[in-house]
DNA sequence: GGTTGTTTAAGGGCCC
DNA sequence: GGGCCCTTAAACAACC
């Protein structure tokens, strides 16, 4: 799992005594790219709320503060952005709200390199995604022989056959549409939004 | 009661 | 100018 380079984890402008003496400057994303981002250096390629208000509390210093004002607007994107799933937590693992996972056919939003706007808004056809809607029903986790990925794909291509399976919706295309899910569930490690995220801090740190 | 999730609204910035 | 994307605020409901 990678992680974000220093250069704007703004560390280096808190003081050792805790206290702040230069305000952090505001990293050049979206909150949709942090959120894809957290969501892509997560294990299991899904976090809780909870875990994306961590995660960038802990990369970038500037949201350490007026935590109320961008925690609301991580929720607000959540919710209302297509490219985003709600996963309820199965039985095994109960807490507190669903986990988030980033819809399979949204593929690379910020492959024009920028993380402030993308090019265009991912959006499902049929807005069934939209709101509670576009929950992916309970993964059991029961089956421990599936990887979360492959369970996640099972629920999904019995939420969505027709976005899964071809047009003449031939059983024969299962393997095939099952490894182009994953594909896209886990995609190559080039076009991971954390890469893409390394290598325009790189390109810009020196 | 705090957290999570949804929805609506308004305003700013960018692009065609 | 209009459409789109993003941010912020706020209200509200549901859940733990």
């Amino acid at each position: 799992m990678n992680s974000i380079p220093s250069s704007y984890s703004n560390d280096h402008l808190w003081s050792s005594s805790s206290q702040r003496r230069y305000a952090a400057s505001k990293p050049p994303y979206s909150y949709i790219s942090l959120i894809a981002h957290a969501i892509s250096n997560s294990p299991e390629r899904m976090c809780t709320l909870a875990q994306i208000y961590q995660y960038i509390q802990d990369h970038y210093a500037y949201y350490r503060q007026n935590q109320q004002r961008w925690q609301n607007s991580i929720r607000h994107s959540l919710s209302f952005n297509d490219c985003f799933v709600k996963v309820p937590r199965s039985a095994d693992r109960p807490g507190k709200g669903s986990y988030w996972t980033l819809h399979p056919d949204s593929g690379n939003m910020f492959e024009n390199g920028c993380y402030l706007r993308r090019q265009k808004r991912f959006k499902l056809k049929d807005n069934k995604t939209h709101s509670s809607d576009h929950t992916i029903q309970g993964i059991d986790s029961s089956d421990s022989s599936l990887t979360t990925s492959e369970q996640y794909y099972h629920q999904y291509k019995t939420e969505y056959p027709t976005e899964i399976y071809d047009s003449n919706n031939n059983g024969l295309q299962y393997e095939h549409n099952q490894q182009f899910f994953l594909q896209q569930f886990i995609p190559p490690d080039t076009f991971r939004i954390d890469n893409l995220f390394n290598y325009y801090e790189q390109t810009n740190s020196s």
